[in-house]
DNA sequence: ATAAATGGTGAAACGCGTTTCAGCGCAACT
DNA sequence: AGTTGCGCTGAAACGCGTTTCACCATTTAT
């Protein structure tokens, strides 16, 4: 393979000379331009692109670090994102963490080595300061609400959206309520954790510590939460469930167990996904494709921008009464 | 940030010592070992990876081509890709195709200029000709059967699953049979053309080319597939189906239009997605996180193997009768 | 006519880790 | 005592593109 230096003797011309052509530079003449790019075809020359990244001190690639790939959610984010990096011209680099400490270092170190140029964090677990000494490598964007200096943040409002489906429960006259989330602690938790308290608290409620699942992601943990919630004295009546993933698997469960959905529970999802519809899910609709395109728009801008917040809507089908 | 030579000076050794401590080489005394070791702890020193990339000529990092990220086929693919790939210490770049030509071919440049060590291909468009030129850069692991020199292959047998599928139908009394693909052309879809018509010769029945959709992916294709279907005069009594989404989207389109499944019409889909099992959904279960496990582990290994079949079974639920 | 600005060009330094090779010291072997 | 051989070490070359800076040749401005 020829490198620089070979096309420069090849052209007669310096290496500086092939670069600035090579980079579109102004202030070189015609016929030595000419002379680089007819030596470029010749030897069917190509930049190293590890050499460029070295020299430059920039990758154009942007790594993404999500707990898992294949989940509704982070998948609709991601596809938002690889179209977006792609019109822009950068290149991804997936890191799936399964919310491990390490693996989540793995990719902060990455940006402080200049693996890539910047962060888009669907969800994480280490804490803040532990994320702010990397800061000064490289843009780092939060898809959570974040008000810390330095990082770019772009959100779904999770309190608002939580707070929306409790108070559709409520209106249809549930007051019997409990909800799932995924982990027990992290930013989408915490706000559903605070939208149900305060919810509870309209309708003169106490909290029921038996009705709050947690550790919910999948189709496969929403049957694991119908066979747990049958074992309690009391039921809720209406359940806010992580996702529609989640909402399936409760469904599907609750099928096999003569359970009746809606008439002896009321079901209400997230996401919108396809398996929503499909199974005529009441669900939060979210914009996750469009806010991972957003996330990554940020994630090359100059300045950073105050939170940023995404809308959702309610779409009601047939798993509420 | 420091560098190498930063460390050599205050460790008072020379940079190939520094490196010979960096990389674990024998041949480095106690003490010096220790020195280094001190001063990168000092200077807080981490090597620059695009210099080691540079240097080495090697990125620890694998591309993936794939035409959707947000498709459960291609999703569950990439998680066992995913797994596997940080057990073994590599990185990931995904290239999401939507197959373009072009798109396809910036990630064959990327290996030829070295930014990523080998390639996964889990759906192509471009020539294996085209591919050819590239096989000299690094590994490329297709996942489809290739006889072809160079190309590691791995792939499920679309032409028995299908056939299995067929054979099914038929076993049960069908004889008007339609199926859908995604692509025109392409791997899946040739060998499910072959494996179709030679069904029908068993059955002495001729090709009804109006029961033959293709472009269809995601659910919405589904919908539509089913739609057009019932302009048809004549509708065939079974469907095999591109995948499970594919299939959910005509399950639920026939529920509006008070078509009956499986009673007036039979659907059997592929790759067991949990919506299959939501939607009792009988399919071709494909072991895709396992395949892509074993992809990536080939995508590394010195030797090409011959192609590698990976199983697959059926899964009657309730929707072929 | 003279000073100043502009275009064009290349040598050399830079970014940074890896690898080759030559050489030194000391122990083991004849 | 003389020769191998092995362990350890560092100088220098290498991989390769970018950028700075100095310098010459024209133009343009005064």
């Amino acid at each position: 393979m020829s490198n620089i230096r070979d096309i420069a003797q090849a052209a007669k011309v310096s290496v500086t000379t092939v670069s600035r052509v090579l980079n579109n530079h102004p202030h070189v003449a015609k016929e030595k331009r000419e002379a680089v790019l007819q030596a470029i075809q010749q030897l069917n020359y190509r930049p190293n692109i590890n050499a460029v990244h070295l020299s430059r001190g920039k990758t154009m690639v942007v790594g993404i670090l999500c707990p898992f790939i294949n989940h509704s959610y982070y998948a609709a984010l991601l596809e938002g994102i690889a179209e977006k990096a792609h019109s822009l011209g950068y290149k991804l680099m997936i890191i799936q963490t399964y919310y491990q400490r390490e693996r989540e270092l793995e990719a902060l170190e990455m940006l402080k080595h200049k693996q890539m140029d910047s962060l888009i964090v669907l969800s994480r677990i280490l804490s803040l300061n532990q994320y702010e000494e990397y800061l000064s490598y490289g843009r780092i964007v939060m898809c959570e609400k974040i008000e810390h200096k330095g990082f770019q943040s772009i959100y779904i409002d999770q309190y608002s959206a939580f707070q929306c489906a409790f108070e559709f429960l409520v209106q249809k006259g549930h007051e019997n309520i409990g909800y799932s989330t995924g982990r027990e602690m992290g930013y989408s938790s915490n706000q559903r954790e605070k939208a149900y308290i305060e919810g509870l608290a309209t309708i003169n409620q106490n909290i029921k510590k038996e009705w709050v699942f947690t550790n919910s992601f999948f189709l496969e943990d929403g049957k694991k939460l119908l066979k747990n919630l049958l074992e309690l004295n009391k039921l809720p009546t209406a359940l806010i469930v992580t996702n529609d993933m989640v909402a399936a698997g409760i469904i599907l469960e609750s099928k096999k167990r003569r359970i009746e959905i809606p008439n002896n529970l009321s079901i209400i999802g997230f996401n919108n996904d396809p398996i929503a519809e499909a199974m005529g899910i009441t669900t939060i609709s979210l914009p996750l494709k469009d806010m991972g395109s957003q996330a990554f728009e940020y994630s090359s801008k100059k300045d950073i921008t105050s939170p940023i917040k995404v809308s959702f809507s309610l779409l009601e089908r047939n798993t509420v009464q």
